[in-house]
DNA sequence: TTGTAAGCGTTATCAT
DNA sequence: ATGATAACGCTTACAA
């Protein structure tokens, strides 16, 4: 291995000199531009590589950021990760350590414990619908790098924290659905203890209310949290169908259910959109090729990752300037993407 | 931060004594347990953390993985991450570095280098359908520390990589059509310079031969580079069925393209299965939940990985012994997976 | 403009 | 059984 000291030597100057250079520091600024480039020049020579891992004890600079979510294989995780690379390349210098708990809400601290370990200079974690605040406050409490936590408002500080305007999500999808003109519409809502269904759910009352619509509680049904969302999305519509129950539109808590809603359905020799109209919720990838692809909401998965990193930047960026951390929240608007799984009531039903 | 000193200082010993407890070091045998417990105490009432960063330059173990792969939002890698990290969990203390070319192939080196020089121990790499296997060697040539190639099988020591037995997989979609009764089967093949495509090939003319079974020119398709899987699917079906060449089933290069298919085949009033049988091949989640749930070829992403893991640590512990690194190959049994989208051939067509 | 030397937190060597 | 001390590769005050 070749290192500053090799350089050094063989050029001649001393291995504060050619650090200076080699890191463009403010006092490289003073030397000759001949003593520059015979350092780099000699460095390109012998192939000298800087250690990235050692600087840190001196700069008190890993430019490590810790990444925990909650399943690697989850097209939401996925997303965001994508935006979190994203940030990261365009910040340069920074890198993720990504870490997969795989659901299991035991290994979060356990894991954020080794990532600080290996001295990561903040923290930013995706929170799944049903880890609640305070246990997330609790797990995080003692943690003295700046955290940023995605998909989830944290009110208090000094959790910082960037999600979906759920509420506008909810009240968007039916507001696309009234627009069309439909009035019998079921709904297949997330499990009662969710966060982000429950602030769905409230978007969709206040929607309904401006529409003039009331909402028939025969058509609203919740899914369990033991069953994967695709079964219960279409376990749920089964059951909605075989009660007799008309409908012409549905709206699903996310887009797994929606899949599911639709299988059901189909099976039930109703068409999609033909005789049902279905909205989903998230815009994962298979939405687009689904079919028939589906309308849905995007919760912009991508700059929920990028705009995340960003903040937990701009915080450490603060921690090193020992101004005092305040927690801050930021809202993303979520969008409408209209495919094709929804149209105007047909006349069958 | 509390450092190994303020630990020694705190209980009366030395940083060594401290250090040899703390790591369970050999040397730590000779040392009577009250020591031993007295400084595992005061290193928990501190709540001393040792800095798994600044290890390195000693021990020479950074106990970092580096992972690349070519697209963190696409199901086949990701799945293939949930492996590697299910074998380091197991394998304990080792952490990966996950790092997204985002399909830019002039990012691969680029980024192994930043790897390299965050001192990862290894290297496993997810190999995309279109890199060469001498443009791999030609990347990878310099690289110091062992490396394992994913999804690619590679030749040339030192290399080693593990993959997917493609012409069974081929030879096993087209064995299911035929044992399920079909003769005209329409194949939609991977673009002409994809080695997986032409493996799978492979295998498909050899189970032919096998069942007999001639092979229409006028039923074979293949993928464009240019467009994407499934709207590359979508056309080359629309196609196909314009013509009037009248088929039974079709076997798609992977499962997008298959979704493309069926995309297709519904449009123009093919019920799928109950018109056309159609096959996939690599099993994403998203074919579990599709409209119909899809027959597939599985690729066991997830072994691929946490086997690509223990091959890689195998080497590092190799590498450390001197004993030269010679390339091995590992080669997966596929699987397939019968689900909806595959019946016996029906009346119509 | 350049160099010396101290230090970062750890582990390894060697002595006691 | 325990401790001094050097070393790892680097950055950075301070000195010249």
């Amino acid at each position: 291995m070749v290192t500053i000291r090799d350089v050094a030597k063989a050029c001649g100057f001393s291995t504060t000199t050619v650090s200076f250079v080699l890191n463009n520091s403010r006092m490289a600024r003073s030397l000759p531009e001949t003593t520059k480039a015979h350092v780099r020049q000699t460095a390109g020579e012998l192939g000298y590589r800087p250690n990235a891992l050692v600087k840190s004890p001196r700069s008190k600079q890993s430019k490590i950021l810790g990444a925990i979510v909650f399943d690697i294989t989850d097209p939401y995780c996925t997303q965001v990760l994508y935006g979190i690379q994203n940030a990261l390349r365009q910040a340069g210098s920074y890198v993720a350590m990504i870490i997969d708990i795989q659901s299991n809400r035991a290994r979060f601290k356990q894991y954020a414990r080794m990532l600080l370990d290996r001295q990561v200079e903040g923290l930013i974690a995706l929170a799944n619908p049903f880890v609640r605040e305070d246990e997330l406050h609790e797990i995080l409490k003692d943690v003295a790098v700046p955290v940023v936590i995605v998909g989830r408002e944290m009110k208090k500080a000094p959790l910082s924290s960037i999600s979906t305007d759920n509420a506008e999500g909810g009240a968007l999808a039916l507001q696309h659905l009234c627009e069309l003109g439909h009035r019998r519409i079921a709904f297949v809502r997330g499990p009662r203890t969710f966060v982000d269904s429950g602030e769905r759910w409230g978007g969709i009352i206040e929607c309904a209310a401006r529409f003039g619509l009331a909402l028939d509680r025969m058509l609203i049904v919740d899914l369990k949290r033991e069953q994967s969302y695709y079964e219960g999305g279409y376990e749920l519509t089964r059951q909605l169908l075989e009660q007799g129950q008309g409908f012409t539109a549905l709206l699903a808590y996310d887009d797994l259910t929606a899949f599911g809603a639709i299988t059901a359905l189909n099976q039930a020799g109703v068409g999609v959109p033909s005789g049902c109209s279905v909205v989903g919720f998230d815009d994962m990838p298979a939405c687009s090729y689904y079919n028939p692809p589906l309308t849905t909401v995007s919760q912009t998965m991508d700059r929920l990752g990028s705009l995340g990193v960003e903040m937990l930047l701009e915080k450490i960026r603060n921690a090193k300037e020992e101004k005092q951390n305040v927690g801050s929240h930021l809202m993303l608007k979520p969008k409408l993407v209209i495919r094709a799984s929804t149209a105007q009531p047909g006349k069958r039903f």
